[in-house]
DNA sequence: CGAACCAGTGAGTGTACGTTCACTCATATG
DNA sequence: CATATGAGTGAACGTACACTCACTGGTTCG
């Protein structure tokens, strides 16, 4: 058995980094520990931090993996547009967006993300994967600033209404807030 | 010297809690120590929890002392809208809105609230918060559900801007979404 | 065979944190 | 003066965490 099925370090490195997905998606970044995600990836303590050599890296690394899989929803979401009229490719582009969160962990990360963006390094990759988002939906929708804008400014109310649970309250504010949002 | 100015337990309690708006404000639920919080406030830690008894009672509080600076804010920004019309009294409440977290405390502390919200305690604050912020705007303006929902969600859009720094950084997309947004 | 290498680990280290507790000191009242 | 009350603290306790390091066992190759 040679490299193809031997894990080396470097194959291993992704399925780590998505096992840190899902558990910093649980704790956020100082609720959780480096145990936390090694006990997700069945390895190692110490074998996490020889992947990545410091808390800060593992985080990065899952916040990148978070965005790859945004984009790969948005691009294929894009292709099931009945036209391409740019409300029509936003309006796929949010479907397809709102159908990957059903289950929360990637919403979850970047709200953890958002919340310490002032740690340099992870403020740096979270603006480069809000980038990549921004870019995409405006080239592939050819849509003015302005729609593009309302898609993340929508997509946040999303994030907020996960967040804090508001679909499973009661009364008038929580329905006028999630009026009209696909992500249930 | 009797009640009126000894500072009594009673009294001391705001200005802590104010002081913890600050500290949680810079790191987070996770990431502020009781300690920081009591140098904040120039007190000693031990005291601290003695007002609070634990962590996330001393968060709430600062969580209900920020939403009472909001509704505040919002109140007397409505007031100075040049007509009862429900726009002009949503964009006279942006407008206060936006001045007020021209520091970003209170814009941050919210960021690290929704990103704790799933400790209970913590999330039905944070829902308590929501709830009076959209009742409000939808009372006192007397729009349309569609226009209150644009509020908070452009308001989420902000948050978003001012956690990742976004106006300080260049690029046709970071240009794009800051359009028009007045929280500068 | 043996030497070099690499995936992966167990056990530790230093530090920092939330909370507790016994205590001090100032004031207030009888 | 004596006693009580409550503001405020210093020091400790137990735990937990990020990160280190010396090590094991298997594989590769000369």
């Amino acid at each position: 058995m040679a490299r193809s099925t031997l894990s080396t370090a470097e194959l291993r490195r992704p399925t780590v980094a998505a096992a840190a997905v899902r558990a910093f998606a649980r704790g956020g970044y100082h609720g959780t520990t480096i145990a936390d995600v090694a006990r997700e990836a069945k390895i190692s303590p110490a074998y996490v931090i020889k992947l990545f050599p410091t808390k800060e890296k593992l985080f990065t690394a899952a916040l990148e993996a978070c965005f790859d899989q945004i984009l790969a929803a948005l691009e294929a979401g894009a292709d099931t547009a009945s036209s391409i009229s740019p409300d029509e490719v936003l309006d796929a582009m949010a479907d397809a967006y709102a159908a990957l969160i059903t289950d929360r962990t990637l919403l979850l990360l970047q709200v953890h993300a958002q919340s310490v963006a002032e740690i340099p390094e992870i403020g740096a990759a979270f603006r480069a994967g809000l980038e990549r988002i921004v870019t995409y939906a405006k080239d592939r929708s050819r849509g003015t600033d302005e729609a593009v804008q309302r898609f993340i400014a929508f997509g946040q109310l999303c994030h907020l209404l996960v967040a804090a649970n508001v679909q499973e309250v009661p009364g008038p504010w929580a329905r006028l807030l999630t009026a009209g949002m696909r992500h249930l």
